[in-house]
Formats: structure tokens, C-alpha cells, sequence
RNA sequence: GCCCCCGUAGCCCAACUGGCAGAGGCAGCCGACUUAAAAUCGGCACAGCGCGGGUUCGAACCCCGCCGGGGGCACCA
């Protein structure tokens, strides 16, 4: 061991860094963004805000190193950015952890929230520290309740009895969105049904709108998830179809896409488990009545387990009830299924098995009659085989047969004709339907907001006044908080027993809390008034910053998360408190960090922790390398990408600045034009970049000027250059966005303060004009030639040039010149003969 | 089954949206400095763009068809 010839301060050592600034930064706070008299323009940059279970970890590091470049980059463009950060600290998790060990799920949170607090200061997050928030304290829940209050109002929040999914290991239902693959999103139980009354918000009212929305969105939200979210509302276009049924007065309604096919219909199907198969059921024999029992209860006991099976084979019940068809007076069997589903349409279809694949497979299952109404023919014109004999229904186009007055009609046509048909004869007409259901809010959990309704005897369902808001939640302590299928919070029974606000009478509190992306769903809006007491969030407040301009975050909530946050900006622009109907203008979805190939966990043995990795290698190396992975929305594999490299190209970086020898304020005017042209091309470049994402290139190009000031220190213009100076205060100011610390460093080097405030330099548009450019000489598509020539050059003079060249007139030779393809300046092509 | 996205050096990734396949990095190799090493500085090599057709003067880029990988939805009538 020998020393090391450099003293401390003129070696680049992270730690030291680290520790010399973010003292300062804690004192100064750059990203303040409420300033009085601040009129600069407002850009509002949004963090999806993080679940306080543990500290951060490898995933949040690269989210907040990737929103951090947007929101810094936004602040020297002369942008009043406001980028806040909270917790969205409501759920089970907590509940989970106190009751494994016991503690108080409050505290829980707490202490998990100060941890990451701290965690995000050190990896220096540019957030606005005035404005946190967190979802589990009372000032924000009050609003949660306040606006649960005007949804109820409008008739958006209501309460109906339906077959809801329930988790069994959670003891608790699960809104459509929460169920993966038929398990509990949370605990993979799988998940199975239960008739309960439950909460709900009645998000279909907005189905259209959030569909036909989605086009303002198009190049600003990521074509992915604007399709899972088109997917997801699943808007179908058909028509309403009445039959009428022997010995029921009302007929049934059926929903079908297909009402060309109507005179295919062969029987009829109606959801096994809906209330309309159990009373067509009612009017059978006693042995049938047995048998649909009997199969209800076997449907809803496995369906979920089985529904992951595809290709399970049809089942169902002849319920000995007959329909009629409406256009050809045809009697239909009807039977009960679990193939048709009781919440979609009418929870009854006409089976028209000759063109519908499910339909064919039960016809053939049941021995139920195949009729063909379509002539569809394959690309090369033949017709297809008959679908009764080879399995597989027709489900093209085709031309309409043995439809009578449709026969001959092509699909759009026929459907038009007997959609008008049969509106004329009151018996159907054009219906729309949508996949998407109303959302479930209701939680039996304690962890959670508690739904503001007063049950009373004498008056229903009474909301809480608004002057009673916030609904507290009781201390958890003394409280079972095991899942037990009830809320936990119907055993406080001090708590649970009050008196009807309007009646005065005695009365019980609503004892479920509502579902946790309810807090979600709009806090992007109260970030704007944390502090307000009178109401969720100021109105002039949400017209000076929202909506959100940048929103940065995981593709986990695609669906769920950004759906209801879209439904509830409509839902408050109805209530005239905004007047935006689109909460996020823009999104930006960051991948997954991998360890070797797969996601990171404790149980898979490759979990990366970002506190190792933040010790080993400083906060700017993983910010940097989060950055320079490559694009945002790809997956990084922790393995394939290099902290050490990123730590020795910011090391190379800040001794640009610590060898820069020339005054600060220097006037670059007089320095090298070549280093000069690539500070001012990289500039130029940059800001596009950082504009459209691409991050890693910015890094890229970062280095190239890093790589060409050393270079210019070295063995050229030499280090008291003032193009040296302009340099690497470029790389300085380029490099706070993604490594805060060593730009801070350099700039202070440099001779001034706060980087972060440093304005973006003018590009001067001079120093990006080449001189000469290289222009290729082609002749037949393939390089022969190159040419220096200036920018400017004509056509003509370029092509004369050109053909001069020797390349060119070899490669020509003896052969005419047909076509000659100029381009200027950059290539020229000979196309001979 | 349906709908999206992606295949470029050993690896991570660029390519002015149709014009010289290579910007940057990792790993590798060589050299300078060093007694030696580390650090640093300088240099080098490596793919013909998943495959096959088509359009075009010209295709990594556009079109068609395959192959491979990833994701979403999935009995929604």
C-alpha cells in the first residue's frame, strides 16, 4: 500500500459528496414550487406515489431517478415545476403486518413512511417537501368521505345485493379488477363467489366517455395501455332481442351482436346462477328443479377454479321451458348455463351454434340442433365446412341464407335490415353493451377509509353530514382485525352504534371502508391545497397546475388505477370543481429492474437491495444507470448493466470540472469552435431527447462531450480554454439531472451554486452549422465515393461533383446513366442503365 | 383463441423516421504511465440488422408471410 499521490479533495469520491451536499439541499429545498409571485410557467411532474411496506426499493430507484430528469429538466427551462410525493398508505399490507406481529397498523405505516421519507432525500428525489401527504391520515380521508358524499348525491355511489368476488384467505370481496387469473390479487387464493350488498360506484354512467377519451390521449399515453384500457371497457355494438316465453307473461330480453343470425337461433341460454334461470327453473317439473339445483351449487362452488380451464367442456340444464323466436315463430328450448354470464347483457343469449363456437360446442355437448344462415366461403372462394359436421362455427361475414326476407345480405346489411325489422315490431332494437363493470368499493377491512353512511331503521341509508366529517377510525387496539368475512370494525361497538342524522333514532355506522385506490384516484389534487380544512382541494388551485402534465409510473396500473382516476376527474368535472376531463395529459410508464432475467425477490434468492447498492456505488451511479440502461419502458436486468461503469464515467465527468482552469464568467465567445460546436450540438440535442424519453441517449451523448472536453484538455485546446469552461459546465448542468451530487459538485468547482436553478444554456445556433458535410456517392445503392462539400451545396453542382468522382466513374464504367438520385448535401445516387 | 409490443456486435443499446449499419457503455484485447498493480490516458477488434418474399434508385426502417421472445384480455354472446 502506498499513498495515493492525489489529496481527497482532488479525487472523486462519492461519499464525501454526498455528505458535503445534501445538508445543503435540506436547507435551500430548490424544489419549493408555492412560492408567492412566481411567474414562471407551471408544469405539474407526477410520481406515482409508493405503498409504504419496507424501505424503497430497486423498483421506486428507477421510477424517481427517471421522473427526477423530467421534473429537473422542466425546473431550468424556466418552469415553475411542482412535483410532489406522498404515501399511499391506506391497506393490506398494514393490516397484514399488525396482525402477524401484533402492532398497530398506524404505527406500521408511520414508521415505514419515515424510513422511505428519508430514503428518497438521500437519493436526492427533486420533491416539493411542503406538499406530502399521506392517504391513512384523517385530513385526507375526511375528503375520500366528502366526495364518496357527492357521488352519493348524484346517484354515482350506491348499494346493491350481486355475486361478488370474495377472497376466502382475505375474508374480504374483490373488485373485477383485483382478481388475476381467477386469484386474489393480493394472496393468489383463489377466488370464489358470494351474494353480498355491497358499495359501488357506478363507473359504467361513464363508459363511453372514458373509451371515446382515450382518443385525446393517443402519442401522449403509451399505445399499450390505451389498448388495455379500450379492452377493458370492451364496448360491443348489437341489439336488444325480446323472445317471448310459453307460460311467462314478461318475455326475456337477450343481448347479441349478431342479430343477422337470428333465424340460426336453435335454442336458448340463460346464466345458470342468475335470478332469471331460478325462476324459469321455478315453472318446471319437480325433476328438473332438482337437477338445476343441483348444478347451481356445482357451478358456484368450483366455477372460478374451472373457469381458468380453457376448453372445459360445456355443461348445462334443459330447464323444459320453451321461447319463441320473434322472427320465424320458432320454439326455442331453453337451458341454464355457466357458459353465459349472469352480470353481462341480460344474462341470456340466443345460441346460434352454427356461427358461435361456445354455442356449436354446446349444441354438440346437449345434442341440440346446428342450422346454417351463413354462406361463408375461405380466401380462395369455397365454402366452409358445414360446422355441424367439422366442429368449428362459421364466424366470418358471410351472405345471409335461409333468413328470409335477410337471405342474400351481407352482415351490414342484414343487421341494419332486421335491427329496423325488429324495432318496427317492438321487438328489439340497436343496444350497446360494455365489459366493464361498476366498481366494488366496499372492504371488510379495517385499514381503510370508513364509508360515511349512517344505516337507520326508519330513513335507510343516511349519509354522514358534511360538518360530521371526518368518520374517525376507531384505535385499532382491542379490535380483532383477522379477516373474519365481517369488517372489523363491527366490533366496535361504540363506534358502530350512533344515532340517525336525520331522524335523531338510533342508527349503526356502515361498517366496510372503502377500497384503497378510491385515495388514489384523485390525490394528484391534493397535492395542490395539502393543508386545506374546507374541502378537498382549491379550486383555483387545480385551475393554475392541474391536470398533470408528466405522469411517471409502473405499467401495473394500466387498468385499475389510471381507469378510476379518469373516472373520478369526470365525476368532478360534473360537479364543476374542475374543468379538465382528463386527469394525466401525458404518461410515461417505466419497466421492471430484473435481477437475471426474472423480478427481484426474496424467495427467488435475486433480490438486488437498493441500500447495498446505493453503499457501493453512490446515489448518482444507480441514478445514472437507471437512466442509461436503456428506454424507459423497458424492463432492466440488473445484471446486464454496469453501476461501477456509471461511477467511472462520473468520476471522468467531475474532473472536467476540477481541471478547468479558467475564471468563472469567462466568455466562451473566444474558445475552441470544435469543442464548442459539440458542447452546443449535445445542448441542442439534449432537450428534444429528454423531451421524447430517451434518456439513455442523453447519457450517451453526455459522455461523447465528456469524452471531447478531456480530449480538448489533454492534447488540445488545453485546460485554461474558455470552450473548456463551457463544456463542462454543459456536462455539469446536463448531469444534475441524472446524478444530482456530482453536477453539484462540479458546478460548485465551477464557481456557482445550485444546479439544479442553473438555467439551460442558449444553444447558439451558429456553433451547430458544419462547416462541410460528407456526402456519399452511390451508384446502384452502393457506396463508391465520398465527397466534402458544404451544407449549402446545390443539387446540380452536387451532382456533377459526383459523377466526377473516381469511385463513381468506375463503378459506372462503360454503362448509361439512366437516373441520378441527388439528394443534397448528403448523397447522390447513379442509377445507370 | 383474440389484441398489443419487441428481435441490430459476447452483453445493454444508438441510427437524423427510407440514404455510409455504430453514437455511448459493459465485458475483451493491445499500448503508455508504474519496480509491479490499481487508477488514469490512448488505441483495437467484433455484427450485416431473427428468417423468406415484396415495394423502391436505395430497406434495420414500409408491406406480406413465417420463426423466436415478452405482455394484456380471455366462455363478454
Amino acid at each position: 500500500m502506498t499513498e495515493t499521490p492525489e489529496t481527497d479533495a482532488a479525487r472523486y469520491d462519492f461519499r464525501t459528496i454526498e455528505d458535503r451536499w445534501l445538508p445543503v439541499w435540506e436547507e435551500r429545498q430548490p424544489f419549493r414550487s408555492g412560492k408567492e409571485g412566481d411567474s414562471r410557467p407551471t408544469k405539474y411532474v407526477l410520481d406515482m406515489f409508493p405503498y409504504p411496506s419496507g424501505d424503497l426499493h430497486m423498483g421506486h430507484a428507477e421510477a424517481y431517478a427517471l421522473g427526477d430528469v423530467i421534473a429537473r429538466h422542466w425546473v431550468q427551462k424556466g418552469f415553475n415545476v411542482l412535483h410532489p410525493i406522498g404515501w399511499d398508505s391506506f391497506g393490506l399490507p398494514a393490516e397484514n403486518a399488525a396482525i402477524k406481529r401484533g402492532v398497530d397498523p398506524a404505527g406500521w405505516t408511520e414508521d415505514n413512511i419515515a424510513q422511505q421519507l428519508s430514503s428518497m432525500k438521500r437519493y436526492a428525489c427533486s420533491f416539493d417537501w411542503d406538499r406530502v401527504l399521506m392517504t391513512h391520515r384523517p385530513d385526507y380521508y375526511h375528503w375520500n368521505q366528502w366526495i364518496f358524499t357527492r357521488l352519493f348525491e348524484r346517484g354515482l355511489a350506491y348499494r346493491k345485493p350481486s355475486q361478488v368476488n370474495w377472497c376466502p384467505f382475505d375474508q374480504t370481496v374483490l373488485a373485477n379488477e383485483q382478481v388475476v387469473d381467477g386469484r386474489c390479487e393480493r394472496c393468489d387464493t383463489l377466488v370464489t363467489k358470494k351474494k353480498l350488498t355491497q358499495w359501488y360506484f357506478k363507473v359504467t354512467d361513464y363508459a363511453d366517455e372514458l373509451l371515446d377519451d382515450l382518443e385525446t390521449l393517443r402519442g401522449a399515453w403509451p399505445d399499450k395501455v390505451l389498448a388495455m384500457q379500450r379492452n377493458w371497457i370492451g364496448r360491443s355494438r348489437g341489439a336488444d332481442v325480446e323472445f317471448a316465453i310459453e307460460g311467462r307473461d314478461e318475455p326475456i330480453a337477450i343481448y347479441t351482436t349478431r342479430p343477422d343470425t337470428l333465424h340460426g337461433a336453435t335454442f336458448m341460454v340463460v346464466a345458470a346462477d342468475s335470478d332469471l334461470a331460478a325462476e324459469l327453473a321455478e315453472g318446471a317439473d319437480d325433476a328438473t328443479r332438482a337437477e338445476f339445483a343441483a348444478y347451481v351449487e356445482s357451478v358456484k362452488t368450483a366455477s372460478d377454479i374451472d373457469r381458468l380451464a380453457t376448453d372445459r367442456p360445456k355443461t348445462g340444464v334443459f330447464l323444459q321451458r320453451y321461447g319463441i323466436n320473434p322472427v320465424n315463430g320458432e320454439r326455442l328450448p331453453i337451458w341454464a348455463s355457466d357458459y353465459v354470464l349472469a352480470d353481462y347483457g341480460h344474462g341470456a343469449i340466443m345460441a346460434v351454434p352454427a356461427h358461435d363456437q361456445r354455442d356449436l360446442d354446446f349444441a354438440r355437448a346437449m345434442d341440440l340442433p346446428v342450422r346454417v344462415v351463413l354462406d361463408c366461403r375461405d380466401d380462395a372462394g369455397e365454402p366452409l365446412a358445414d360446422p355441424a359436421e367439422s366442429g368449428v362455427a362459421t364466424t366470418g361475414d358471410g351472405v345471409l341464407i335461409n333468413s328470409g326476407s335477410l337471405d342474400g345480405l351481407a352482415k351490414a346489411e342484414a343487421i341494419a335490415a332486421i335491427t329496423a325489422e325488429l324495432d318496427a315490431a317492438g321487438s328489439g332494437h340497436a343496444s350497446v353493451n360494455y365489459r366493464l363493470r361498476d366498481w366494488l368499493i366496499s372492504r371488510q377491512r379495517y385499514w381503510g377509509t370508513p364509508i360515511p353512511i349512517i344505516h337507520c331503521d326508519a330513513c335507510g341509508e343516511v349519509p354522514v353530514p358534511d360538518d360530521q366529517l371526518p368518520v374517525t377510525l376507531p384505535p385499532a387496539e382491542g379490535l380483532d382485525l383477522k379477516p373474519k368475512g365481517q369488517s372489523p370494525l363491527a366490533a366496535a361497538t361504540d363506534w358502530v352504534t350512533t344515532t340517525c342524522p336525520r331522524c335523531g333514532g338510533a342508527a349503526l355506522r356502515d361498517t366496510d371502508t372503502m377500497d384503497t385506490f378510491v385515495d388514489s384516484s384523485w390525490y394528484f389534487l391534493r397535492y395542490l391545497s395539502v393543508g386545506k380544512t374546507d374541502g378537498p382541494f382549491d379550486v383555483e388551485e387545480a385551475k393554475r397546475w392541474a391536470p398533470v402534465d408528466q405522469y411517471v409510473g409502473g405499467v401495473t396500473h394500466a387498468i385499475l388505477h389510471l381507469l378510476y382516476a379518469r373516472f373520478f376527474t369526470k365525476a368532478l368535472r360534473d360537479m364543476g370543481m374542475i374543468d379538465f376531463g382528463e386527469p394525466f395529459s401525458a404518461l410515461l410508464n417505466q419497466g421492471m429492474v430484473l435481477m437475471d432475467g426474472s423480478a427481484m425477490s426474496k424467495s427467488r434468492g435475486n433480490l438486488v437491495r437498493l441500500s447495498e447498492q446505493l453503499d457501493e456505488y453512490g446515489v448518482d451511479a444507480v441514478r445514472l444507470t437507471m437512466a442509461f440502461a436503456g428506454p424507459p419502458e423497458d424492463d432492466i436486468d440488473w445484471a446486464d448493466v454496469s453501476p461501477a461503469g456509471s461511477a467511472k464515467f462520473l468520476a471522468r465527468a467531475w474532473r472536467l470540472a476540477r481541471d478547468v482552469d479558467s475564471a468563472p464568467g469567462t466568455d466562451p465567445a473566444t474558445g475552441d469552435v470544435a469543442l464548442r460546436a459539440v458542447t452546443h450540438r449535445t445542448l441542442h440535442e439534449a432537450q428534444e431527447l429528454i423531451e421524447s424519453f430517451r434518456f439513455n441517449v442523453v447519457v450517451a451523448r453526455t459522455m461523447e462531450l465528456v469524452n471531447a472536453t478531456r480530449k480538448a484538455i489533454d492534447s488540445g485546446a488545453g485546460a485554461a480554454d474558455p470552450a473548456v469552461r463551457e463544456a463542462a459546465e454543459a456536462v455539469a448542468i446536463l448531469l444534475s439531472l441524472f446524478a444530482p451530487y456530482c453536477a453539484e459538485d462540479m458546478w460548485s468547482m465551477l464557481g456557482h451554486e445550485d444546479v439544479a436553478l442553473a438555467t439551460y444554456p442558449a444553444v447558439d445556433e451558429s456553433l451547430l452549422v458544419e462547416e462541410t458535410v460528407t456526402c456519399i456517392v452511390q451508384v446502384m445503392g452502393k457506396v463508391r465515393d465520398r465527397l466534402e462539400v458544404p451544407p449549402g451545396i446545390g443539387q446540380d453542382e452536387l451532382r456533377e461533383l459526383a459523377l466526377a468522382t473516381e469511385g463513381a466513374r468506375r463503378a459506372i464504367g462503360d454503362s448509361a446513366i439512366r437516373t441520378v438520385i441527388v439528394k443534397a448535401p448528403r448523397l447522390v445516387n447513379v442509377v445507370t442503365a
